[in-house]
DNA sequence: GTCTATACACCGATAGAC
DNA sequence: GTCTATCGGTGTATAGAC
């Protein structure tokens, strides 16, 4: 049998993580005050002390929930992406998506409120790291076996990407009209459509060696 | 005759600036206020209003005298640079020194603040943009004429490099022993070695048609 | 131009009634 | 588990002495 709920709805811990994400997103970090908080989802002020110790912690975990969706989205979204076109593609629709959702941006601002707290700091870097892992796997799948695969990992790749997809939502924040960062994408993407021709070129032997093949010992 | 300075030493107005960046620097945004800033300088807190109205305009200015600092300095270094290795490797070193001095980190964390505001957004957008034209102007003189810069625009990838700057200092903050921000560089240098490589190649002219030479009219 | 003193709003966090 | 009430602290900003 499912539990009752309350007439309130949803579980009171989720209503508050929820809310958390909601002023983070709307208020920034600097706006968000367990005062704050309690208004936007219409519960009391102490909850947030009660179910999570502090706002901070409030915090940490609203970020949590947010990036185990999104680490999921990105898995089932980029098992579809065979080569280094498609992955950009793919790229350019999920960073679309978080832009219209915020998650990038709630994401950016509870970074920059985690700085000079070294302790925050690592737990939001961690949970960064699961979602920024499943873009490792993707970029693995579909560019393992490229020449350039060789030269750039993969796990330092999808670090860049996540930086790259931070410092844009950031600066789109300041001035979204001018923030070219659609236009960018899509100039990636081309460029990826070349950089895979170019790749699969004969002159990229001479560059860069083939994988050494390992031959069965003895 | 040199103006007769204060004991002190440096005018006061220029000392708010530079605690306002150093209080930016090791507490963040969130730990930025008039009396943090008036600590830090050792001055009165009430002089911040004095001289500038509010924490948030002294902010802005502060971020502006930096960022046009860091504009000369590119402008100066970035003259170097003549093809894209070059200005890979020159793009690392300013960055490594940028990391060391905070500059970025100072960046990122008015931008957080900035959030839900745009007035400031707008503002900091400007001062930001000073500063990556100096890099899109030596995008430009080192990659002009190559083909890749026909389909990436030399301002939109300068955008590009200063959001990837922004989100890898933010995140670097997080979890210094972790992010790998300098191995991913080095990575970048030698792709852009090869790239130069690439982009030379006959290769190309069947990718990219050369630029249509603009012939005399009639 | 710089200081002290202060007004007033809001902050995180807790105690205790329900 | 949720509420009200409240503590001490800190925030921005200003008035007024010097």
């Amino acid at each position: 049998m499912a539990p009752k709920k309350k007439s309130t709805g949803t579980d009171t811990k989720k209503r508050i993580l929820d809310a958390t994400l909601e002023c983070l997103r709307t208020n920034g970090i600097v706006g968000t005050s367990a005062r704050a908080i309690a208004a936007i989802g219409d519960f009391n002020q102490a909850l947030i002390f009660y179910h999570f110790g502090s706002v901070n912690d409030a915090v940490i975990q609203a970020v949590g929930s947010m990036t185990e969706r999104q680490r999921d989205r990105y898995r089932t979204r980029l098992a579809e992406a065979d080569d280094l076109a498609e992955l950009v593609t793919i790229a350019r629709d999920l960073r679309e998506e978080d832009a219209r959702l915020g998650s990038i941006s709630m994401l950016a601002q509870a970074f920059a409120g985690a700085a000079g707290n070294p302790e925050q700091g690592k737990q939001l870097y961690a949970q960064l790291e699961e979602w920024t892992g499943v873009v490792s796997e993707g970029i693995e799948r579909s560019l393992g076996d490229s020449p350039a695969a060789s030269i750039v990992s993969s796990e330092h790749l999808a670090f860049g990407i996540s930086a790259l997809f931070v410092g844009m939502e950031l600066l789109s924040a300041m001035d979204p009209e001018k923030a070219p960062t659609d236009e960018l994408l899509d100039e990636f993407g081309q460029l990826a459509q070349m950089l895979q021709v170019l790749l699969a070129s004969p002159l990229m032997q001479s560059l860069v060696p083939p994988k050494t093949n390992p031959a069965p010992s003895s």
